[in-house]
DNA sequence: CGTGCCAGAGTTTTT
DNA sequence: CTCTGGCACG
């Protein structure tokens, strides 16, 4: 495979390792993935492994994404092989396997903020003082325990019958049965899930087993206990297993990624061959000694030392700002140096510790109209309309989703208040039906407020029709029909705020979401689309072909290289950050997280700090960053170039709302708009005989129309469909003569 | 039932 | 500072 040829000699040793334990220890930039790839076409093309029989996982939907871009441009397409993160690869296992555990077919994925809206209505439940015991505080705890595989009972004889631990224990026990009566598990049930079917069904693992003949783990150092477990339990038939890691870049042990994973990887796989990638091919000479210099403080890491053909290339500039503002002004004024005709403003980044700090950048960035993005902070999914929208889908999908329900249920206001709601709850549970088939009971809604019964006749109305049309229908038909038909949008549109303009542009860009979805597969359904997203995160959205200067942690920049980074907030307390100072281990994987933010320059870094720091309406003196003093003073221009004079004119700061987006979302309302109207106008018009296309099921004829509703039609598939007019995406089939 | 005010909390967060 | 959630009032 001539291919081969394009890989240094140890990245080829490790493409050409296919039996047998292989651990490969890849420095930052050092070709992982290249080598990966490699290593699955030569599977697949020179040994003939059916891409069937590799499973390779990922821990990010665009580590995923991009291998399966990379291995099909070796083969030259598509590849039918499970390229997965570990969720969505336990999801399609459980897909067909969870009935084992007793739950339903479609059982939902919750989100973190499904998970808080579950816990919260625990906190109430078992009456606990809700100032003393968050969601957060059991979530966290819970989620660590499930990490483990540890389940209510194994925690409470592991930590003993002390009156928090007993606390905790209930929670958690609650929840769990919470979320079981939904039909739902969340992020940390769908490994553990995944494992339990493995112990439970024999035959099952024994599938899996014998179907993975070759599996490789990507990111290895951030596995926590029960991602091991899994990928153990699936390599034992067959110990083909390949994992690529960096131990210097393990930055999720607070999330219990046990850095041992990959230390002692060649004790828990006898024979394993070690293969280090130690070239790097992303950063110049001076970048690399300067990442190397802190990182050899930890103890405790795999020896290693990346080196490079590449020049030194420039220093790693420093610059101490007199406060956070200057700090930024700084930044954004060398970013306009820098931009030359030939440089994208994409070839920038800025990576902080923590969020909060984005915001004196998107000022400073502003004021210079430069165009940028943020990238996490609030999940993208997590914004409230996203969210209100996403339930309203989910209702759709599923009416009996409680938890979706009382999301929107007074979302736009209907005039249910706490009140109603409890009773309209306390009716359900006593009736032992979903809230939904209450609110269904038109005797139950007639005692409602005349306001209260409208909007309740309304919501029940649309989402049943919608549910009972989902097959019939695009996701994007859905999604238009909720936000038009509740009267989500109109009450939106009518505030006219600022606020509310943002709210809608955010909905709009939901929408050029679904799109994508449905360009790649037109027949995607409502689940399917609901999945995909639980399951996404908003780096996954970053298109690095949009021209903006990119902002973001250093957490979510690992994996992603730039020409041009920007690391500021080099102060003791902030980065590394003040909780870290308690133990060793603490400031070691701060320091990594370091060396992550300084290797994903190419070409320069620039290191920043603030002589004061406003952080929370407190202003501190602040004292430069322990990693600056680690860092060789040798590989630092001191002479940063700022004149302070200038920035006294600075422009006038443009408000937030004015930042780039990289589509319309007024044309897109309009076309929101108008989509539901022509659907509701057009459709009287059909006839038995006339010829029609729809979205998902191509062309056809009408063959009746009962009672002027419902539209019979026959597909040139051979599938007979009842659509429900005024719904149904149908439109008059134009000949193509007639088109020009 | 809806709004508006105040108190309290505020690393990182691949899914 | 700035967001969130709880509570009191209209």
């Amino acid at each position: 495979m001539k291919e081969l040829d394009n890989l240094n000699p140890q990245q080829r040793e490790a493409a050409l390792y296919t039996e047998g334990p292989l651990l490969i220890l890849a420095g930052a930039g050092s070709g992982k993935t290249s080598t990966m790839t490699h290593r699955i076409a030569y599977l697949i093309k020179e040994k003939g492994v059916s891409p069937y029989r590799i499973l390779a996982v990922t821990f990010t939907n665009k580590a995923a994404g991009e291998m399966r871009d990379r291995v099909e441009a070796l083969i030259g397409g598509g590849v039918n092989m499970w390229i997965l993160t570990f969720h969505s690869a336990c999801l399609r296992i459980l897909r067909k396997h969870a009935g084992l555990l007793g739950y339903k077919d479609g059982f939902a994925v919750y989100d973190p903020t499904d998970q808080k809206a579950a816990m919260k209505s625990i906190v109430k439940e078992l009456n606990l003082d809700d100032k003393r015991y968050t969601p957060a505080y059991f979530l966290n705890i819970i989620s660590s325990c499930k990490e483990k595989a540890m389940t209510p009972d194994d925690y409470l004889q592991t930590y003993g019958e002390d009156y928090k631990t007993k606390i905790v224990y209930q929670a958690y026990q609650s929840y769990e049965t919470l979320l079981k009566k939904n039909n739902a598990m969340d992020f940390d049930d769908l490994l553990l899930n995944a494992v339990r079917v493995f112990q439970r069904d024999e035959a099952a693992l024994l599938e899996y087993q014998q179907r993975f003949q070759y599996i490789m783990v990507d990111e290895y150092q951030d596995t926590n206990s029960i991602q091991y477990t899994f990928v153990k339990m699936l390599a034992e038939q067959h110990q083909n297993i390949c994992v690529v890691g960096d131990d210097d870049q393990c930055i999720y042990q607070w999330r219990g990624a046990d850095i041992r994973n990959i230390l002692e990887f060649e004790k828990d796989f006898k024979n394993a061959k070690v293969v280090k990638l130690e070239q790097n091919y992303r950063s110049t000479g001076n970048i690399l000694a300067a990442a190397h210099s802190v990182i050899e403080k930890n103890r405790g890491r795999k020896d290693k030392k990346l080196w490079t053909e590449q020049e030194p290339g420039n220093k790693i500039v420093y610059f101490r700002a007199d406060d956070e503002r200057e700090e930024a002004r700084y930044v954004a004024q060398e970013i306009d140096r820098l931009k030359t005709k030939e440089r994208n403003y994409s070839d920038f980044a800025i990576l902080y510790r923590t969020n909060a700090q984005s915001r004196t950048f998107e000022e400073a960035l502003s004021g210079r109209e430069i165009p940028y993005r943020v990238l996490g902070g609030l999940r993208y999914y997590d914004r409230k309309e996203v969210k209100d929208i996403i339930s309203y889908m989910r209702l759709v999908q599923n009416p009996a989703d409680d938890l979706a329900l009382v999301r929107i249920i007074n979302e736009p206001k209907r005039g249910i208040g706490a009140k109603t709601l409890e009773k309209l709850q306390a009716l359900a549970k006593v009736r032992e039906v979903s809230l939904f088939q209450v609110l269904a009971d038109e005797e139950v809604v007639g005692s409602l407020s005349a306001k209260a019964s409208a909007g309740i006749r309304n919501l029940v109305e649309v989402v049943s029709q919608y549910s009972a049309e989902q097959e019939n229908l695009r996701v994007s038909d859905i999604y238009d029909g909720m936000l038009v038909k509740t009267g989500y949008l109109k009450v939106l549109e009518d505030q006219n705020t600022l606020e509310a303009e943002g709210r809608i542009e955010n909905l709009m860009e939901f929408k050029s979401v679904i799109y994508d979805y449905e360009k790649e597969d037109m027949q995607l359904s409502l689940l399917e689309f609901m999945e995909r997203i639980a399951l996404m995160a908003e780096v996954d959205n970053h298109d690095e072909n949009e021209n903006a200067v990119v902002l973001m942690t250093m957490h979510s920049a690992k994996g992603l290289e730039f020409p041009f980074v920007f690391l500021p907030g080099m102060e003791d307390g902030l980065f590394p950050g003040w909780r870290a100072f308690d133990r060793e281990e603490g400031l070691e994987e701060e320091r990594r997280l370091c060396y992550v933010g300084m290797t994903r320059a190419k070409e320069r870094l620039c290191l920043t700090s603030a002589n004061l720091r406003t952080l929370y309406g407190k202003t501190d003196l602040t004292r430069e960053s322990q990693f600056l003093r680690e860092l060789d003073k040798r590989l630092i221009d001191g002479d940063a170039i700022y004149e302070k004079r200038k920035s006294a004119r600075d422009p006038a700061f443009l408000d937030g709302y004015s930042r780039p987006k990289p589509f319309n979302p007024f044309q897109q309302l309009k076309e929101v708009k108008q989509q539901v109207k022509e659907k509701a106008a057009s459709t009287e018009h059909f006839e038995p005989g006339d010829e029609v296309v729809h979205p998902k099921f191509g062309r056809g004829t009408v063959d009746k129309v009962d009672h002027g509703s419902i539209i019979c039609v026959s597909f040139l598939d051979g599938s007979y469909k009842k659509l429900a007019a005024g719904l149904a995406p149908l439109s008059r089939y134009i000949p193509k003569k007639e088109r020009d």
